[in-house]
DNA sequence: CCTTATTGGAACAGTCGTGTTCCGAAAAAG
DNA sequence: CTTTTTCGGAACACGACTGTTCCAATAAGG
């Protein structure tokens, strides 16, 4: 039983696994299962036992991903309040995932791993506040909805970028990126 | 004589194998020599004579790109008229680069395979006119060069991405790119 | 404390990609 | 047209990774 009866141990390296797959495959997709046993600490045989093929593995990891982008989408609360300062709230959220979002942006592959649809929830549900920002007046109309998310996940990329290479701490990374965005995606005052 | 007598013949399956890699390894990283050599119309065998290693073939392939990016940052010709203009100029030369400008970008790696610092001429090229925005007041004085640069690619990227996932054309992007870089790195109107 | 679940390691077969060699065919160059 | 260059394909050895099996050691749980 996988998932059925997940006592404690059995949890533990499974996120030992994870934890580990995450972070080898972010510095190289390529990387070999041993290498990951090695980072999580456990035989390579171990890792077989809890995902039968490397497919599996990836899969697991893909869903994991996508289910914490998903949680974070939610705890940012969306519908509620001004649609810029929901923007400001998701992007804060999102970046507090770290490494993990990274992994997920730089291989949209992910969801071939994963039984998801290409297009998430979380998608639509940031569709919806750009409109409400268009309803409100607040955002550029200029800009589609889809353009305004492309822009988002660029800047939050950005941000990311800046703090590897440029040493920069995550709150100026986000201090940056906000108000950017911002004023990227303001309407006109017109 | 790899280099030294480039006959016709010799130079048009060099570029070939060049554009071929390109092409499959922007789908997959990891895609095997029989895959480039197949896409290329070309025996693998042909591959090795041209590039003994994968390496060098992936040295050769990073500096080809490496050089297209030097040669469009020169026709944007930074140092010319205002910043502003300047780094419209520069975005739509990039723009143009399309396939090869977004492998380098998704990996950086690149810099790995070549003999090439890791700071470009164009990465300083780039830092000096957004200072010149800066000194000209046009530029808003609260954003660090580096983040306007990192903003640029960013930008790009989602224009990029754009076209690709909502079937924009090159144009429409273009405009929402140059549109949106203007806004969120202008100097507020003070 | 004793039973069961979980793990690590060794060993093995199978697959895939790489790099090399060799030879005949085809194309280019003169 | 003849010589030289370039190419394609087959065959091979080699190494790396994968997935499997088996057994002994260890940790967890009752």
């Amino acid at each position: 039983m996988d998932t059925a009866a997940p006592t404690g141990a059995r949890a533990r390296t499974r996120r030992a696994i994870l934890d580990a797959a995450l972070s080898v495959l972010s510095k190289n997709v390529g990387a070999s299962l041993a290498d990951i046993a090695a980072e999580a600490g456990v035989g390579r045989t171990t890792i077989h036992r809890h995902f039968p093929e490397r497919s599996d593995l990836l899969a697991a990891l893909g869903t994991h991903l996508l289910d914490q982008i998903e949680a974070a989408t939610q705890r940012a609360r969306l519908e509620e309040g001004p649609a810029m300062e929901a923007l400001d709230r998701v992007c804060q959220e999102y970046f507090e995932l770290g490494e993990g979002l990274w992994f997920a942006f730089e291989n949209p592959q992910i969801t071939e791993w994963t039984d998801w649809e290409s297009e998430t929830e979380s998608d639509r549900a940031l569709a919806r506040v750009v409109e409400r920002g268009h309803a409100e007046g607040t955002i550029d109309p200029e800009l589609p909805a889809a353009w305004v998310v492309q822009m988002l996940w660029a800047v939050l990329y950005a941000a990311w970028q800046h703090t590897r290479e440029n040493s920069a701490s995550r709150h100026t990374a986000m201090t940056l990126c906000l108000r950017t965005l911002r004023k990227s995606i303001a309407a006109t005052g017109a």
